[in-house]
DNA sequence: AGCTGCTATGACACCGATGTCATGACTTCG
DNA sequence: CGAAGTCATGACATCGGTGTCATAGCAGCT
């Protein structure tokens, strides 16, 4: 491989004079120029970042440690895809600002999560970003060094800079536009409520039922997915039958997450139901390939995880070029519900009849 | 940063020998080793690889070059996910042998293809990976450096190494094992004709009817997928169509991809058709989240996206060991067919007939 | 004793860039 | 016309490791 030293001597000029014509840090003759860059083609000539970065201790490299490549091998896990479109969100803006992003997946075992760190600090990344798979509380050891960390869909108990979703938010919005449409009886099948996402879900659920007025009812949420077990689905069948027996089934059931929902359609099916006709059905993610491409097309609620990541790494950048925007603890993100004809309104009609002036009680 | 100096000067020893003890590369004592690893964690002493590399010229860093990002953004594209396994597969390979592995997504623009490739040859990439969305014949120019290069699911004109899914293949062991359970109406939705895997297809379905003496009917085979236009599955409902109201109409529908067989399930059933009852559907590439979750599950071939990936990984690693194993040109991996319920065997009643000594004709 | 061979260690140059400082030629201004 | 400033360039040290070679101590053998 050519090095400047090749290129100096070929265009007969000081190595130095190369640099200043890859840096345009200093003014160089035309002439001189012309030759030195006749002579850098001509050799095929490509500066080692290696040893630019001896000296500028800039190795123009980001971190990044997750799971979502590997995670993604288990396709029926709880928690789906989305940590891919953190990791999407963060690599174009990393790309925009001329940064090389360093991907290290754990496999799925945080164990080797120490070790990536540190073949990091080794390449002297100049931050470093972790995208947890769910939304988690996690312990991060980069070995007392000063290199900024940031936090996607997990934080810590230091208060490192994090962004986390707002689970509980975007479940409380979709279910009060659930409840606006006119639905009172709601279902909610669950994930394994031991992750954080359930429970703060699960809040905004509640929370949801509470502003409108309507009494919770512990039969309507029902955990339909435990992590562990391979339950083949069989949870799922069960919460459903049971929502389907009470007394006041429910007119709509959410779920867990899009995948569930994608389940649920071929279950209620094989149990003669229509939906949404006999029954309406939301999700949670927005899991385009599959909220999109259902049929009917699912009603969700999306976590922008595109932009959690693309937040991430504006953060990133800003610890590194200093701006002690002292981000610390978890920022929340939200984001909107998806509409879609999965769901019935079952208000119109009360609307049409408030209009033609007739009451409805 | 600590420097293999300050550890030196702490432990009492000359750098030599702290790089000793990091390298095992030759005999150290063992109380020196014990002073030098203390006065390393005392420090926190991380090495750096860009000096360790000035000198070895081993970077240790693996180039990947993929849209399997950013491709995703958009969920309904024809090629789905597949790419994405591929890079998984690589991902591991390249953990396990202790490379670190630099992702670069072009962002769905094969013109920044170039640039990534020259940050890459900046980092000293030990060796580069493309991997293509989809099949597809491409020109990769890397300056006529001698880095190794590997081509996934594309090929070149120069012979570059390339590991390439058997599309052919593929199609021809779905379809016989359509034949072989008594299907011979079979109908084919192929994605736009414009791309390699679909000619390649398209070859396997009637090579395999061929081989089975059923001769080919041009109405049975349309393209319901087209990639420009936004066609918001209007072409597969006019293909769905189109071959329900042939005279003789299919008992089974083969899919260009298992995307397109989530929305014709959807089709089917609001024409009042049942799966499989009234008409089987076979999909392509068992994506999981899909056939596995879809009611009835998919029958599907499976494309080994993820050995595919490991392949490329290892020969890239032989490559750099200087094993001229000199793969020249594409070396072609089929994977398995999927029998799952969304297609019937309609010979089940053959041999239950055959079995009890009666004949069908 | 003298030689060989092994272990443990250090001195020093070197990898390929860039930062600092110096220098010579030329322009501009009082 | 001389001083000051700008432009263009080069010499040299330096970043943090590692390869090469030298050296000292000590055991084993003839």
């Amino acid at each position: 491989m050519a090095t400047i030293y090749d290129v100096a001597k070929a265009a007969s000029v000081s190595p130095k004079t190369v640099s200043r014509v890859l840096n345009g840090d200093a003014p160089v003759g035309r002439e001189t120029r012309k030759a030195v860059e006749a002579a850098m083609s001509e050799l095929g000539y490509v500066p080692s970042n290696a040893a630019r970065m001896m000296r500028s201790n800039r190795s123009g490299l980001i971190g990044l440690v997750t799971g979502a490549l590997s995670h993604k091998l288990e396709p029926m896990e709880p928690t789906g895809l989305p940590d891919l479109y953190i990791v999407q969100g963060i690599q174009k803006v990393m790309a925009d600002s001329g940064k090389t992003l360093i991907i290290a997946d754990t496999g799925g075992t945080s164990a080797k999560v120490p070790q990536l760190v540190r073949t990091f600090l080794q390449h002297r990344v100049e931050a470093l970003i972790y995208v947890a798979d769910y939304h988690q509380q996690v312990t991060l050891d980069t070995g007392a060094g000063n290199c900024p960390v940031v936090l996607v869909n997990c934080f810590d108990a230091d208060g490192t800079p994090a962004i986390l979703p707002d689970d509980e938010r975007c479940q409380f919005d979709l279910v009060t536009d659930l409840i606006r449409s006119g639905h009172e009886r709601i279902a909610y099948l669950t994930l394994d409520p031991a992750m954080v996402a359930t429970e703060l879900r699960s809040r905004g659920y509640r929370a949801a039922l509470e502003a409108a007025g309507i009494p919770y009812e512990g039969a309507l949420e029902i955990m339909a997915r435990k992590n562990v077990e391979d339950d083949d689905g069989r949870l799922l069948q069960r919460a459903l039958d049971s929502v389907l027996a009470l007394d006041g089934p429910p007119t709509v059931i959410c779920c867990g997450n899009d995948e569930m929902a994608l389940r649920l359609y071929g279950l209620i099916r094989s149990r003669g139901l229509r939906i949404p006709e006999d029954v309406s059905v939301a999700g949670f993610d927005n899991y385009r390939a599959i909220a999109e491409t259902l049929y009917p097309p699912l009603t969700t609620v999306e976590l922008p995880y595109l932009a959690m990541g693309q937040r991430a790494a504006e953060i990133a950048l800003g610890m590194i070029k200093g701006e002690d925007e002292q981000l610390v603890g978890p920022e929340m993100v939200q984001g909107p519900v998806h509409w879609r004809s999965s769901v019935t309104a079952l208000n119109s009609v009360t609307k049409l009849r408030s209009n033609t002036g007739s009451t409805f009680s």
